[in-house]
DNA sequence: AATAATTTTAAACGATTGTTTAAAATTAGG
DNA sequence: CCTAATTTTAAACAATCGTTTAAAATTATT
């Protein structure tokens, strides 16, 4: 096997996450998985134990490694308008790379005992918001309106996130082609930040 | 039977709607359905002929007669302060009552070439947008900032039903009850218009 | 009351699911 | 080169899937 060939065990794994992805835990067989890594399905329970233990793998790639990192941005040490524009900037590169990641991970979280609620509880330890700190010392000081945290996080992270989860659904009302569709997005990295900081500087 | 019980046809249906937007048509078996519906299997292909026709007759009503009526109040023929305000409002009440409409409806559609797409281009005839004209009118007149229509309206809908997508992931990081949880968005009633009026209005 | 139409039941169908088995093929180590 | 460990294969497992069948029970019609 040549060096630039993947291992058995990388090939599965991509193509689990690839078809997982796609359509989620419930809608992907074992097969789906080793017919897209071109092995057999024996293959795929001989490295990954189960179905279910190849799917925590992935889940827990997908949010820990590469959704939970761009998040935590808002927790940088950066001045708010900069932050902003960050938070906003890496998130959307993040979601033109992997379009389908909002969507698997909140459609695996459906139902309050869904399988992914205790892995989410233990990476998602309690951190502390330097967000939250931030909106609260500017209002403080009189340089932007005194809001809820809660809302303005949620508003933000709605902002960026939900025009990836109804990609499909925008693409077809307002016939997009995808290209066309990563262009809105681009144009968002300017519109959301000053919907944002427009709000907080002023009334 | 007495007056008050419903037929067994829409036991199955209401079983159905219920199953099918807690776990998705992938993850639902007709043996779900026809338990939660306290019926056998066979009642289910008797009054719906499968489990596929019987999950288009729940989204076409999920989406065709709950979800689209209130979306269209963007197209009411009201002052753009007001009917904003009215669509947050009845948007929220609507999601409030089925909280678990959005994921459905979006879970539904990965894929481009899913099964609900041809249905929604039957159903989502090009409409004319009486919020764009608004905007656009009012831009003109120099009311409210020269702003993408498609931008705002993104983001307005974004707003709105976002946070009821990610409910669960909500619910688990701020440790909010499901009352709390509805109390923050009725909040978000007043923000999100705030929000975007402020943009709109400023600069 | 007798008959026809409708609704319900229990059982089974073949197909597909996740998983396992045991042998074959390949690779690694001495 | 031989042996041991690892990887791959093909086949089968029981369980569950959506669906169908045919008879039983119920309701409606005359």
């Amino acid at each position: 096997m040549s060096k630039t060939d993947q291992s058995t065990e990388e090939k599965i794994k991509d193509a689990a996450k690839k078809i997982f992805l796609e359509k989620g835990f419930g809608s992907t067989t074992t097969r789906d998985i080793a017919e897209c890594a071109d092995t057999n399905i024996a293959l795929v329970n001989y490295y990954f134990r189960s179905k279910e233990r190849l799917f925590q793998e992935v889940f827990k790639e997908s949010f820990g490694e590469t959704f939970l990192p761009v998040a935590r941005i808002l927790n940088d040490d950066l001045p708010l308008e900069a932050k902003i524009y960050k938070f906003v900037d890496h998130m959307t590169e993040l979601l033109k790379r992997d379009p389908l990641l909002p969507m698997f991970v909140l459609s695996e979280m459906r139902g309050e005992h869904s399988k992914v609620c205790d892995m989410m509880t233990a990476i998602h330890q309690q951190e502390v918001n330097r967000f939250q700190q931030q909106l609260e010392e500017e209002a403080a000081k009189g340089n932007i309106r005194k809001t809820d945290f809660s809302q303005v996080e949620i508003s933000l992270m709605s902002m960026v996130i939900f025009p990836f989860i109804s990609m499909n659904m925008l693409k077809m009302k307002k016939n997009l082609t995808t290209e066309e569709f990563y262009q809105l997005m681009d144009e968002r990295k300017k519109a959301i930040p000053e919907m944002i900081l427009t709000y907080l500087r002023h009334k």
